[in-house]
DNA sequence: CTTTCCAGTTCACTGGTTACA
DNA sequence: TTGTAACCAGTGAACTGGAAA
C-alpha cells in the first residue's frame, strides 16, 4: 500500500507558488489574482486534490461531525431514528459516526464516549433505549462532560437534554381508542419490562383505563419482547386464558402482527369480538389481515429534533431540556 | 464554547516528563519505567485523556475508518445491509462513517468518493443499488482511485471487488418452487424495472420457465416500486386481467404482503387457486396471512463479507474479484 | 574500556490554517 | 497579492547520559 493522498504542498510546488495561496483559493479566499486562482483550480481538479479534514480539524478545533450511540440497528424503532438523524445531520454539514451497541447495558458508557471524543466530535446523541438502569450515569456524566449531548428517549434530566415520543400519550391513546370502541374487557401485551417505552406505554394505558374507571387487571398482561414470535405466543396465551377479553394493546407492531396471527388461528372476528391496537405504525401495518390500528410515531422526526437541539447546543445556544414528540392514533380494520 | 480538550502535553506538564514519554505510555511500549507508567497512567484516567485519533492517523496516515455510501435506509435491504456492515467492521477494529444518499442517481460519483477520502478513510464500500446506468463509472474511477473499494450489488467488474447475493438464482428457485407445486400460469410481479437485482431475478425466473418449457408471456408480468402497496394495486390489476393465473413471483415481501391483501380482497384461495412466493424474508413474512413463501438473503453475511473483502484488500492482499452469496428458499402457507 | 541497555528527551514531521510580514 | 512562521495533537527516529555487562 504505497498510496499517497494528494497534499496541498504538492499542488503548490506544481503550481509554483505557496501552499498559502493554494489554501486561499481552496477556502474561496480573495486576495488572489484571478490568473493564479485560475491556475491553481486546474491543477486541483486535475489531479483529484482533496483537503483534509482530519488536518483542518486539527487545526480549527471542530470537527463537523457528530457522534451516535445507537442500539439494534435490526429493530423497526432504532434504524427508523438512526435514518432520520444521518439525514437531518447531513442536511446541516455534519458527518455522523455511529456506533452500534449490541449489549443495551453498556458497562463502561465512558469508553464508548472516549470514543467518540478521540474523533473530536462536536456533540453526541445516545439513542440507546432507557432499560432498567442503563440510564443511571447520565446525571452525572452529562455534568462533567463537555462535548454537548442530547439523548433520545428515557426519563427527562435536570442537566440532559432528552428528546423523546409521549409514549404515555400513546398508551392513553391505545385505550381511549379501544374503549371508545365498546371494548371492555382490555388485555395488555407489553414489550420487555424493564425498557423505559415499556412502562411509558403501561402507564398510560393504566391511566386511562382508571380513568374510565375500568379495573386494571394483572391477569389480563402479559409481557413479549418485541418479537411477532412473542406477540403470537402472548395473544395465544391470554385469549385460552381469558376468553372474555375484547380488546387488547399490544406494546409494538412486530408483535401485533404475531398477536393477529394468533387471533386467527383461534378464529376471533376481528374487530367485532376482539379490538387490537399496535404501536409504531410500520409500513406493513396497513398490509396486515386485518390492517391494523396502530399508534403512529413519527420516528425520523424524532431524530430530527434530536438533531436540531444538538446543533443549537453545540452553537451554544440554550436548549430546552426536554422535547416531547406526541403520537398519533392510526384507526384501521383492528378495530 | 470554550470546550478544550485534554491533550497529551497537559498530561506530560502535569506528571513532569516529556510528551513521548506519555505517548509511549499510552501505546504501551516498554522503555517506560514502572513507576513513571504508573504516575502518568493515574493522571490520563483522572482527567480522562483520550488521544487525539486525528492527530494520530494524520501522522500514520491511516485511519481506521471505512467509509460506506448507502442508499434509502428507509428499505428493508439496505439498512439490514448497512446493520452488517456496521457490526463486522466494528469487530474488524474499524470505524464507519456512512453516506446516506436520497438519490440514488448520484450525479457526480466523484464528490461523494471525496468526501469520504477527506476523512482519510482506509477504504471504501459502494452499497448503492445498481439503477440504470448509475454504476457506469466504476471501470473507469476504481481504476484510477487508489483508496481499495467494494461495491455491494452489482454487475460484476473487471477492476472492482463485487459482493453480491446471486439474484439470479432467487429467481430460478421461486421459478422452480411454483412450477414443483403445480402451478403452469405464472406471473411475475417485479420491483424497479432499472434495478439490477430486479432484473436479475427476472432473469433466473425467465431461466427456469424456459428449462420447464413453459411460455414467457409478458402480459402476466408487472412492475412496482417495491412498496407494499404498489404490489397490491399490482396483483389486483394481474389478477382482474388474467384471473386463470395460478402461481405469482413477488420481487420483494413488502409488495408481497400487498399482494395478499389484494388476493384476499378478490377472494382467491391461497395456496390452492393461487401460489405465491416472495423475496427477501422480511421479520413479518412468516407472520404474514397466510404465512409467505419467500426467496430468503442473507443481508448481514453481506455486509460481513463485503467487510472481510475490504479489509484483505486494505491489508494488501489479493481480493476475489467477485463473491456470490447464495438465497434459498423458505417454505411457508403462501404455496 | 567498549558495548549494550535503559529511561527518557529533542526534533522533525503529518496537512492544513491563521497571523503577520 | 503572496510568502513565512507558528501552530494543532500526536508519533517515529535519533539522541543523551548514566548504569550494567
Amino acid at each position: 500500500m504505497t498510496y499517497r493522498r494528494v497534499t496541498i504542498v504538492e499542488i503548490a510546488k506544481e503550481a509554483g507558488v505557496s501552499a498559502q495561496t493554494v489554501s486561499r483559493v481552496v477556502n474561496g479566499h480573495v486576495s488572489v489574482s484571478e490568473e493564479t486562482r485560475q491556475r491553481i483550480q486546474e491543477i486541483i481538479d486535475r489531479r483529484g486534490y482533496h483537503p483534509s479534514r482530519l488536518a483542518r480539524s486539527l487545526l480549527r478545533g471542530h470537527s463537523n461531525a457528530i457522534g451516535v450511540v445507537s442500539f439494534g440497528l435490526g429493530l423497526y424503532g432504532p434504524s427508523q431514528t438512526l435514518a432520520g438523524i444521518v439525514r437531518d445531520a447531513d442536511a446541516q454539514g455534519y458527518s455522523v459516526l455511529p456506533i452500534v451497541l449490541n449489549d443495551p447495558q453498556p458497562s463502561q458508557p465512558d469508553r464508548i464516549l472516549g470514543q467518540l471524543i478521540e474523533f473530536h466530535v462536536d456533540g453526541i446523541i445516545w439513542a440507546v433505549p432507557q432499560i432498567g438502569p442503563n440510564h443511571d450515569w447520565v446525571e452525572e456524566t452529562a455534568a462533567r462532560l463537555d462535548v454537548p449531548m442530547v439523548f433520545i428517549t428515557g426519563e427527562a434530566h435536570e442537566q440532559a437534554t432528552v428528546v423523546r415520543v409521549d409514549n404515555r400519550a400513546g398508551g392513553r391513546l391505545a385505550a381511549d381508542h379501544l374503549i371508545a370502541s365498546g371494548k371492555r374487557i382490555l388485555g395488555l401485551i407489553t414489550g420487555e419490562p424493564d425498557w423505559w417505552e415499556t412502562q411509558e406505554r403501561t402507564r398510560g394505558w393504566t391511566e386511562a383505563l382508571q380513568a374510565r374507571g375500568l379495573p386494571i387487571r394483572a391477569e389480563l398482561m402479559r409481557a413479549g419482547d418485541w418479537s411477532a414470535a412473542a406477540g403470537e405466543c402472548a395473544m395465544r396465551e391470554l385469549l385460552q386464558s381469558h376468553p372474555d377479553v375484547d380488546g387488547v394493546f399490544v406494546g409494538n407492531d412486530s408483535m401485533a402482527v404475531g398477536a393477529l396471527k394468533a387471533v386467527r388461528e383461534l378464529g376471533r372476528q376481528i374487530p367485532e369480538e376482539l379490538g387490537i391496537v399496535g404501536f409504531d405504525d410500520i409500513p406493513e401495518a396497513a398490509y396486515a389481515h386485518p390492517a391494523l390500528t396502530t399508534v403512529h410515531q413519527d420516528l425520523h422526526q424524532l431524530g430530527s429534533q434530536a438533531v436540531a437541539a444538538l446543533n443549537s447546543l453545540i452553537r451554544g445556544a440554550p436548549s430546552p431540556s426536554s422535547i416531547l414528540i406526541q403520537p398519533r392514533l392510526v384507526v384501521r380494520n383492528s378495530t
